[in-house]
DNA sequence: CATATTACAGATATTTAATATCTGTAGTTG
DNA sequence: CAACTACAGATATTAAATATCTGTAATATG
């Protein structure tokens, strides 16, 4: 079970954003060169966040994207769920009803408590998820990244937005 | 992110075998019918669940699969980690070392705080799967079955072992 | 107004993983 | 010995992830 690399780029993408300076908006090209990642492949991460309701988008020159909310309104299981979905990690299929035993016409059966439990690690992720917000990133990130590579991004994203 | 079918039919034969007989051995074979699954392909699973040391097999007619412990001595994160794996569900590819502004001899950089919220969400969800055994889902499935079928199943399993 | 640039939707191709089946081998029971 | 089992490994099929390409409409700048 492994979540699509989309999720990390719009997380990464997401940090970016929410350093940017009031108003001003970073394009996709630019945001796949600072990650190293394939344009074209980022674009389609970047439009279901804009879909998600999570960034604003403008065209043309000086067009891209900015955060649709303050950082400390977007929790990480919003960005998750706006590139991998909200649908549960586990999906029960019902194999209970292929019990040759069971009658056809057997009264609906009951919640699948195995799924149940399923489910219920399902939430305890997503809760893990909702806990931390872009805000809380920002200050973490800025510490982790030398004070020379931070320095030079920060001139090199002033001179394209 | 979609857990595989995999998790499903191991943790419902899981099930099974916990309500078992002491000593009792029972196939494959009969665990796909009772299922309703492709026999040969629900066998990698077992056989998944073999190598992890949860079940024990023997050979022949009578033979089959048991569990290797005590039902309340398996989680389900046992099992899932038996069939599915122990690897997170968020892999970090290092996208921050991409960075043009970051010199090629930069000092390694301190871990990801991006794939640190990931991993652990990743933890809280494998902590709730061990909250759950074996033995909590006896008594739920006896329940949530109709008693006639649940009847009927047990002779049919008790003619099969 | 003309040009360059942007987001975006949709189609298409490629690669990888999930799903499924088949074959042969070795051990076990009666 | 005959029938049955688990199991490893190879192979085939199907679906999903990854990646690219094209055309369209909107926007800023000169």
């Amino acid at each position: 079970m492994q979540l699509r690399n989309h999720v990390e780029w719009a997380l990464h993408c997401a940090a970016v954003l929410a350093a940017l300076p009031e108003g001003h908006y970073l394009a996709a090209r630019h945001l796949a060169e600072l990650h190293g990642v394939p344009r074209e492949y980022l674009a389609k991460a970047l439009q279901a966040l804009s879909q998600a309701g999570l960034v604003e988008t403008t065209l043309g020159p000086t067009g891209g994207y900015r955060l649709a909310r303050a950082p400390h309104a977007i929790t990480f299981l919003d960005i998750v769920e706006a590139v991998e979905g909200k649908a549960s990690s586990f999906e029960c299929t019902e194999i209970r009803k292929n019990n040759p035993c069971r009658a056809k016409n057997t009264r609906p059966i009951k919640p699948c408590s195995i799924a149940a439990v399923m489910w219920k690690a399902d939430k305890a992720w997503r809760d893990s998820l909702r806990e931390t917000r872009l805000s809380d990133l920002i200050g973490m990130v800025q510490n982790e990244v030398d004070p020379e590579t931070l320095k030079k991004t920060i001139i090199w994203i002033s001179e394209r937005i």
